[in-house]
Formats: C-alpha cells, structure tokens, sequence
RNA sequence: GGCACCGUGGCGGAGUGGCUACGCAGAGGACUGCAAAUCCUUGUACCCCGGUUCGAUUCCGGGCGGUGCCUCCA
C-alpha cells in the first residue's frame, strides 16, 4: 500500500502516517460553537478533513476510518445569543446546528461518525476533573477548577512557546484567583440564571478546552491518531487539550498527528462581524453552487493561507464548468470502473496537496476530451468520475450543474422549441434568423453549442 | 515585545538545485456559416542583496514587504 505524508503541527514536518490500527483509524476534529450563521472560513476544517477522511477510507476501508467532530453548545457566547433572541439555549444551539450541518451538507461535506455534544459529556468532563484534581493537576479556586500549567512541564510543545515567553506576552488582566497567570479554566461557577450542572465543586459549567479532551477520550480512546482543526487553535486551544488529556491520561500521547488548516482572509482584512465583511455560507450558497464554495476553498494547499473574494468564485466556477463540460460531452456513455489514477493520488498522498491533485484532475479531463474510441472515453470517464470522488468534485449531474434541472418543464419545452426553430433554418442556410433565434436564448442565458451531432445547450451564469 | 508562517508570470496557485505545473483571463491557429465548446501553439514568473555550487526561483545568511497567534476566534 502506498503511504500517506502528513504534516505534523507537533514534529513541524512532513511524517508518514501509521496508524494505530489499521482497522480502526481516528481522527478528531474541533467543531463549532452553535450560537450563529457560520461564514465561510468556518468552513474550511471541515472541507480540508472531510478530503482527509476521504484518502483515509480509500486506503484503510470506509468503515476503517472513525471521525470525532464536536458540536460545542453550551458557551458564554451561546448564552448571550439566547439572551439577545430571547430564545432557550438549547433553541439556540439546536437551530444552529442544523443550521451548521446544512451548511455542510450543501457543501458535499458527509455527517462526522460520530458528532458528540458538550452538554451530553458533562460526566465524563467531571470525571477527567477529578482525575486531575487527584493528581496534582489541577485545583479549585473560589468554585473555578484550574488547570495548573506549571504541573505538566511539556506545556508548550505543540506552539512552540515557553511559559516566560507567555507570561511575558501576556495583554489579558490575570484572574486573582490564578496560582500562575497561564493557568486556565476547566470549570466555571454558574450564578442563578445561569445554566450550569452539579460537581464536586459546586454548581458550574465546562470550559472551552475541556469538552475536547473528554469527549475524544469517551469516543476515541486515551491516544488517538489525528488530531485537527483550524490553525488559531493551537495556542490555546490544543495546548490545552494536550495538557488535560495527557495529564489525565498518566502521560499518554493524546494525538500521534497534530494537523492545522490555514486562515482564510478576505481581501486585505481579516473576516470579522465588526468589520462587516464576513461571507455567510448560507449567503453565498444563494449565488453560488456548494461545489464551487467547496472547491475554491481546496484551491490552495490546507495549510497555505486562502484570501476569499468574489473573482476566485467566479474563476473556480469556470473551472467546475470545464470538468462538468466533458462529463456533460460524455453524457451517454457508461463509466468505466478505474482504479484511483496514480499521479492524482499521490499529490494528495503528499499531504493532501489538492492544488496538485487538481491539476491531475483537469489532465484527466483533458484525455477524456481527447479519447476517441467509445472504450477510451468511458475509461476515462471512470477516471476523472474516480479520482473527483477523492475530492468531492465532479460528482454532480452535468445537465444540473449547467442549469438544465433548475427550469420548469415549461420553460425548457421553450427553450427546445427555439433550438428545433433554429436547427430548421440553419438547414437551410438561413443565418440572419438563426443568428437571432440565438440571440434570442442569449438573452434568456442560454448558450447554444453546435455540435457535429446537432445542438446542445446550458445556462450561462455570470 | 515573543512565537510561527509567507513573498512564483494579468489573477489564483503547485513545485523543483539544471527539464511545460495546472486553472482562469489574453494572443495566434485548427474546427465552425458565425459564435460557443474542444484541440494545438503561445507569454522577460519565481521580492532584494550577498554566499554555497559547474549551475539557485529552489539551499544558507542578511534586508525589505506581508500575514497569523500570544488564553472568546476554524
């Protein structure tokens, strides 16, 4: 079996990936906070890991690869949007996460295998407390439980950074309850109305980075193999998690592969409510097939940062439009079964270097439109059908992605009679009214492609 | 201030110590009544200055420019 190369946060290079078990490979994935509309940079993790888990299953089996992705719905932020709507912070959470998951699926992102939620690991989060508080890890200050950094002495392995270096960076006010400035919360106290559950320490909810440690450890085990998410999450986020889990896990690796996807950025400023330029998924789905949305964000290389504006959308939808072209040329004839082809596997083996693959999947693209004999155009149909699904592209119906299911029956019976119309006087030399006939359904969007076997046609968009 | 990353042709974006990335856009050609699609061809590309080397966009050092993180952020 070939080898996939991954790049590993922890190691800072590329490492060949081993799993633990070859029968059960696991992954975990930081998943969102539920408490609005997810833009566009939201969707970047899952996208770049819903690729991974795709060349995982390849290699391992379908049911060989186990993905962990968290809903996280209980947060100080989720409270101050049920506040603001008036609305419950279950309703909140509940609704956004739907909302989340249509999101993904338009983006051709399939559920996680397992999709646990905060609220529903508040035992196993107490547990794990426990645990640290048992061992000199952590400790209680006035109804907080703290974890304490200076107890594990590899705090700072997977950013890079020291503890002087923090504390010396430090910009935040130190809570006063703190024994050390970079000690941070597992567990906070919830007043009245607040929501909040029962613990050895009193009435509190969970902190941010305890959920992800419990909740890998409940479904994934003590050490799993691939850790991932956005790269803003290392410091804290997985510092933290890495601290927890392996403190609690009497010194056990938490993750043999740290993988971290790069920001998006729009234009020359960061995406931010306050700036108000963030792109909703749910916006841009209103202009823009989910398969462009997806595509553009495998553009770049995961790791590369990706600066987000309408001109890459309407470039990687012409793109598509080239791929979907000659599946839509090759409408009628059958695939072929192929295997993966090689050189568009191993760009992606090569830590899953999408704008590589993607340039194999246009050459791919480009033999099918060369293949001359019925045998050459569905193997290579089978390719190009084979090595998209890798990706998640290609995968539509030609005839919709080129607008031709979007119509009413009405509309398309129009548009045919004015192809028939055409096709007539174009037998009979008669250009000035083909040509109008033409300008006819250019007004309408529609692009006629004259073929040798009569006329095609499909929705133009700008 | 600390840590990390990046600087490739009109745009996006891979990659490599010497050989076409690729896509979009542009130019020329084939095909076509004309378009479109497709195919073929095409463009002084690798931030600057040193160094290593037979040879550097690719390695090393310095500079300039840009970005991210530094405890709510994918």
């Amino acid at each position: 079996m070939k080898s996939l190369t991954l790049y590993d946060t922890m190691a800072r290079k590329k490492r060949v990936f081993e799993p633990i078990d070859e029968s059960r490979v696991t992954m975990y994935v930081c998943g969102p906070t539920v408490y609005s509309y997810a833009h566009i940079g939201n969707a970047r993790p899952p996208v770049v890991f819903d690729v991974l888990r795709r060349v995982l299953a390849h290699l391992y089996g379908e049911s060989g690869v186990v993905l962990a992705a968290n809903i996280t719905d209980i947060d100080d932020k989720i409270m101050a949007a049920a506040r603001e709507s008036g609305e419950s912070i279950e309703a909140v959470a509940t609704r956004f996460a739907r909302i989340y998951r249509e999101d993904l699926d338009a983006l051709g992102i399939a559920p996680p295998t397992l999709e646990p939620k905060a609220t529903d690991h508040i035992g196993p989060m107490i547990a794990m407390m426990q645990r640290l508080v048992d061992t000199g890890h952590a400790y209680e200050a006035e109804g907080h439980v703290l974890f304490s950094v200076k107890s594990y002495e590899a705090y700072g392995a997977l950013s890079k950074r020291s503890l002087d270096d923090m504390i010396a960076g430090a910009r935040v006010e130190v809570a006063p309850y703190k024994k050390d400035p970079c000690d941070f919360v597992l567990w906070k106290p919830s007043s009245e109305d607040e929501p909040g559950w029962d613990s050895p320490w009193g009435r509190g909810r969970p902190g941010w980075h305890l959920e992800c440690s419990a909740m890998c450890e409940a479904h994934l085990g003590e050490t799993i193999d691939i850790h991932g998410g956005g790269i803003d999450l290392v410091f804290p986020h997985h510092e933290n998690e890495i601290a927890q889990s392996t403190c609690a896990h009497g010194g056990k690796t938490m993750a043999n592969y740290w993988l971290h996807n790069g920001f998006l950025n729009m234009g020359s400023d960061k995406m931010s409510k306050s700036l108000g330029n963030v792109a909703l998924i749910r916006d841009l789905l209103k202009t823009w097939p989910g398969e462009v949305l997806r595509c553009a964000l495998l553009t770049a290389h995961y790791r590369a940062p990706l600066t987000w504006n309408a001109d890459l959308l309407a470039k990687t939808r012409r793109s598509l439009d080239r791929i979907y072209g000659v599946l839509r040329r090759l409408g009628d004839i059958e695939a072929v079964a192929a295997d993966v082809p090689e050189a568009f596997l191993d760009a992606l083996l090569d830590d899953l270097n999408t704008p590589k693959a993607m340039s194999e999947l246009f050459a791919l693209a480009g033999a099918a439109n060369k293949a001359e004999t019925a045998e050459e155009k569905a193997r290579a149909k089978g390719e190009l059908l084979t090595a998209g699904a890798l990706m998640g592209l290609g995968q539509d119906n030609p005839d919709a992605w080129f607008g031709l299911t979007g119509m009413s029956e009405a509309e398309r019976a129009e548009i045919d009679i004015l192809i028939e119309k055409r096709q007539k006087v174009r037998a009979d030399k008669d250009w000035a009214t083909a040509d109008a006939v033409r300008d006819e359904l250019n007004a309408r969007k529609v692009q006629v492609d004259d073929g040798p076997e009569g006329s095609t046609w499909r929705i133009v968009v700008e």
